[in-house]
DNA sequence: CAACTTTCTTTAGTATTTTTTAAGGATATT
DNA sequence: AATATCCTTAAAAAATACTAAAGAAAGTTG
């Protein structure tokens, strides 16, 4: 499934150029001339990214976004802007701005900056390695290897050691794995997590010498 | 605490110039001319962002942080390279760069990216942590530091900190601990404060030189 | 499709840690 | 010096977690 992508933006020449060559790249696109209806689609919408021009006739797009985030939306932007004095620049940023170009602009450059963007934004569910200190998870196979030995763990081992790598450092609550590796903390007791996580311990580390997880007695557990 | 960057950039003066710039914001840096020595600092130290020149003598900036990935290091790198033909832009950003900045560059602009980097890869770095003199309580982990020193504290402690750290300099009542810490001052005697607290003198200030908490007699106790 | 295997959840009993209670001694306040 | 308040200590109680094993669910194989 493709990303969606709102642009607004007031050149409609320059709007046309983008949708073209981001719907070529396969991206959905849904173009704006104006902020006004903006706020509607990203409620309505499942919404990737928001490409937007900083000079917009009526609301400036920077403070725009900052509204946005004082709602609580997260959504990925990118500013547009024809200027490039440094003070325009902090400013993009700092209303909590993920990218910023300026124009004129190599349409590559654009591009290339809407995939990294994306990228980082998406959870990269399935590419990429995860490790911690000796812990290495390759997402693409699910195995995970222990000081360089192969493992072999099932689903929800793999998945809740995903969690803590992702996590390392910070205790993590029974509720919260519930939620977040079970998929729901309602129809389980947090005596599962108990056991569970036991289960893990034990495999990547029969001998008890290493500590990976910890318990955190009244709290939950963690990885460090 | 301030992040961790490291610096992989050829040309002295211009790595001098960085370090220097990052340092005046606030940041930490580790400079190097070359890559060899990176991977080590990588698997020693903290680093929370990696600033890597390209065009490196001998190996290639991308093919090292290709490989970086592959072992699983997901460090937020910012390409930094004299290179701006498309191509090696791509080759840049899919390679597993967060952001990609051309030389010749705007500094300022390289420590709003370095800054926008940063915010959205480590969120806790400073959020999630009280302090009060040489006393640091880190919400995430749920451990406490007393002058730099790690202190076993159990839920009960590292809460009743908190209370005090976040009230600091006012006196709190027995009653409001009970209520706030314990979360029910109707089934338990105040002498169970008492204890508590003593508990948690003890492990904060063995010596009983530091007075950080003091009691208020008739009253309750304060943090100063 | 039934028997088997594997994985996961629940339960019960046990072990461990933490907290509370309580009593006697210490300290401050009047 | 008398009194109220607080600290120290130790033992009792409570809370929490671990272990092992049985039951349930899902997936596999003959």
């Amino acid at each position: 499934m493709s990303a969606n992508i709102v642009i607004v933006e007031d050149e409609e020449d320059l709007l046309e150029l983008l949708e073209y060559n981001l719907q070529k790249d396969g991206y959905e696109t849904i173009g704006f001339l104006n902020a006004r209806n903006v706020t509607q689609i990203l409620d309505e919408e499942e919404v990737d990214l928001l490409i937007m021009d900083r000079n917009l006739p009526g609301v400036e797009g920077s403070e725009f976004i900052s509204k946005l985030r004082d709602k609580g939306v997260d959504v990925p932007v990118i500013f547009l802007s024809a200027k490039d004095k440094e003070s325009d620049i902090e400013d993009g940023f700092l209303r909590g701005a993920d990218d910023y170009i300026t124009k004129p602009f190599n349409m590559k450059e654009l591009l290339l900056r809407v995939k990294s963007v994306l990228k980082r934004t998406s959870k990269k569910l399935h590419e990429g390695k995860l490790a911690y200190r000796d812990l290495v998870l390759d997402k693409s196979n699910r195995t995970l290897s222990v000081e360089g030995e192969n493992i072999e763990v099932t689903k929800l081992e793999f998945d809740l050691l995903s969690e803590f790598i992702i996590n390392k450092n910070s205790v993590l609550e029974r509720d919260y794995l519930l939620e977040n590796v079970w998929g729901d903390s309602e129809n389980y007791q947090y005596k599962t997590v108990n056991v569970a996580i036991n289960r893990l311990k034990d495999k990547i580390d029969p001998d008890k010498t290493k500590e990976y997880i910890q318990t955190v007695r009244g709290v939950g557990y963690k990885l460090c």
